[in-house]
DNA sequence: GTGGTCTAGACCACA
DNA sequence: GTGGTCTAGACCACG
């Protein structure tokens, strides 16, 4: 798992940490079941502190991607259901990007086409 | 232009201001040149701090949303084009929010029909 | 808000913490929109990190006990609706305790007078 | 004796050993006099370490549940009398749950009537 | 002022 | 070995 941080940018290290573990598992890198690096093999790693990675760990704990198990450390969890509040939150966040794209002019077929490329790069 | 910002989100005021102004643009309730209500109006209406709307309205600017006319004060700004750079930030955007969606077990017709409700929503 | 830490306890301090805000709410010490102690006050106050406070205070809005607005600093939520999960787990802690009740002889006039007695206080 | 144990639990597996052999006491399922299975048994039932299981067994010990008799290993301990120190920390331990449930809008019917079930389903 | 983030250590509980 | 907890600082974002 090759972990892609930027130090400078404004979103918070734990918070990136946390994305690409979920673009991970949605691109089949991380299957369920499969471990994830210790918290400190982790911060070794980005050179950051335990603290940060385990608040990152701690995130995807709460939102269901990820388990720990006491014997073996973290692993992926089973694929989630897509609860009710899941799909008001996705639609929330879609709307929001997709609002962006259609300021941009962006038409349906483009959108579609993006999404489309998006999907596709995740089943491989 | 009804603004609904919830004080107890953990998203910044100033950002809520922002996503509602894109959205409003996007679904037509804003066009290109109509005006935005004066920074102290809106501060007003919501009972927040002056500074927090302008750190709204700059954003919004940055992004090339509005336009500030010194004449006429704040109005939306024509539709822009997309630049690569915006693409390749949408492109990424796009990509953490349908990584949720695909963790949780929707598949490309799930997904594409609610891109498809969204933009179906924005068009009227 | 009277707080009242055992450094020696084997419970994580930000865990006391959390269980005497939950105390305070339930007996009515603490009201629905109360505003709590800041994470900075309350740190000082008890002599720990801030980070520990932090903690008590994000484990508790996690959980809907508390919510903080941006403007005003933590304060005590409206009062929440169990839910299914709720009473499943409530069921489950209920359990437990009750057992050891009942393998130490008490038997049910005496485990409902415990609990009218603890009901009753909280009404005060 | 069926255990059940979730090594995904945020509960320590020695604390869901002793709470189960609890429960099952306080069920009837184990009689005082019935001798437990030995740490190693149960260890590779579990398929856990038996430092795991000693330390369940300890703990049980402690707390006057569970008698080792030299000869005929570990059995269930007569009924305990409640102490003082026992009804103190009942007391907590039932105030904390119930100021959730207090929190959570369960009324005095509410919260006698779960307990009751509760206590039904030891009597069978 | 508030809470959020982060560091560079440390100690402990669990298995 | 693992993750959990905690400290004593620091800096930043928000309003």
């Amino acid at each position: 798992m090759l972990m892609e941080i930027d130090m400078k940018s404004d979103i918070p290290i734990y918070q990136q940490i946390r994305n690409q573990v979920i673009l991970g598992i949605a691109a089949g890198k991380l299957l369920p079941n499969e471990p994830l690096p210790s918290v400190r093999q982790m911060a070794d790693e980005i050179r950051i502190n335990m603290m940060t990675v385990s608040k990152a760990y701690n995130a995807l704990k709460t939102e269901g991607y990820i388990v720990t198990d006491r014997r073996n450390g973290t692993k992926v969890a089973e694929l989630p259901q897509a609860t009710p509040e899941f799909m008001k939150q996705l639609y929330t966040s879609l709307e929001l990007v997709l609002a962006e794209a259609v300021i941009h002019q962006l038409d349906d077929l483009d959108i579609h086409a993006i999404v489309t490329q998006i999907s596709t790069n995740f089943k491989n």
